[in-house]
DNA sequence: TTCAAATGTCTATTGATATAGACAACTATA
DNA sequence: TATAGTTGTCTATATCAATAGACATTTGAA
């Protein structure tokens, strides 16, 4: 487990991010529960295999995130560290399965339209292409860190409305419910990973080269008729997704 | 869809290193399938805001990986684009996933060991901690391009020789039906993603930067009982996970 | 054959990245 | 109150990353 951190020159990627990646991931893995500290530059620089002062520069950017903070004489102290579990079975919600991990959970309304449906759009929802689908733009928050950016598409004629539902309620599960929807089932979830987009940086508050798991889900009501398509993007950092059969 | 696709400056991450992987994803998701050709240099160069050299060394380090080749006077060829698609069901099994996408799947067995379980092995499996498992390092390929290596740790006393069975069938449920477990079922999986390490790199063929998909599962028997443990880490460029419930 | 469009090569310059060494400033503890 | 251990700051140097411009070479179509 502990051994020699390597890293790789003349890739493209700095050796301070690769640094910095490595220690994120470290504390995220509780691998300095113990102390609560980062160990000592000199020693990372050594483990490493570079320069103290290219350590200083990883550390400097994972204080700018505000995941570590130095202390002149003491040590370089961790500050937050976590990952959050997000459950993936057939009555997956958000709020729900979030709830118990956080003392707070938010949804905030970026955007809403109303447009055509798209091929791919209309394929989930089964409908035809170029009917009228609802989209919405949401920010979820847990302990005020943003954890998920998703885009929604709704059929239009059945869920007029939902836009303003969520904003009241802040959760989809409720919003549905207020128009009419008490229940529904995740039909299908398809994982990927990729680097964060840019649109997305700002708001997931990542650092460029940060990594987002995405889940492309669809809903359907209770007969299985599809309710809800959504591309959900998470800071991979700070959430893992469980699958339980 | 179109838009100007942005980069980050100043972030540790080579511009030429983020466009290579913005092109590299747009090829995966089938941006260029139209003409079977990335758009031109001078193109590209627009669309991205910088110099038509930063353009030229992510082509380059495409064309290195065998993703795209270069003609003069003609443009630039698309070679290779694959991302295989892999279900996560109560019978996820690899070789028959990927089987029907893939004219060939191999296993490698890389590793073999057996050791003590650590705490988090031996609860994953329903151990005790310290008893005996076999721990087997095996990388996948599907028609001759790695697509994830894994270590699975299995209960020694149950399952001894499941190394050398899987190195004569490449398949971890033909080594198990050959120690006389004929069925077996997919309790947990935990997906999470993360960088990739350096001894992970080579083998999967990937350039540092790139992402993992990270599977963590547990599988039992039909009575319930834990009889592997595996952590898979897949190119996330070359795969994605569908979870059907 | 001609020409537009595309990739290939070269030179030059600037800023970011990484190394190296020296020393200052601060903290906790013996 | 020393002192070891730690982070903070400064200078200097070499290499990588990015931009800029000019021109050569190849291809495919008019």
């Amino acid at each position: 487990m502990a051994g020699l951190k390597q890293v790789q020159r003349q890739t493209g990627v700095a050796l301070w991010r690769q640094i910095a990646d490595r220690i994120r991931e470290a504390i995220g893995n509780g691998a300095y529960d113990e102390t609560g500290m980062v160990p000592p530059e000199t020693v990372l620089a050594l483990q490493f295999g570079v320069n103290r002062h290219t350590v200083r520069s990883a550390l400097a950017a994972l204080a700018q995130e505000g995941i570590v903070r130095a202390v002149q004489g003491r040590g370089t102290l961790i500050e937050r560290k976590e990952r959050l579990n997000f459950p993936i079975t057939r009555r997956t919600r958000f709020t729900a399965g979030i709830g118990d991990q956080a003392r707070e959970t938010r949804g905030l309304l970026l955007d809403e339209a109303q447009e055509e449906a798209s091929a791919e759009i209309a394929r989930w929802l089964g409908l035809k292409q170029g009917e009228q689908v609802i989209r919405l733009e949401t920010l979820r928050h847990a302990d005020r860190r943003p954890v998920s950016k998703a885009t929604s598409w709704f059929p239009a004629e059945r869920f007029a409305g939902i836009g303003e539902a969520y904003r009241k309620h802040e959760s989809i599960t409720k919003a549905f419910a207020e128009l009419g929807l008490a229940d529904y089932i995740r039909a299908t979830t398809e994982v990927t990973a990729a680097h964060a987009a840019t649109a997305d940086l700002a708001d997931l508050e990542l650092t460029p080269g940060a990594i987002l798991l995405i889940a492309k889900a669809m809903n359907t009501d209770l007969d299985g008729v599809p309710v809800q398509y959504s591309i959900s993007r998470f800071a991979a950092d700070r959430v893992q997704f469980t699958i339980e059969n």
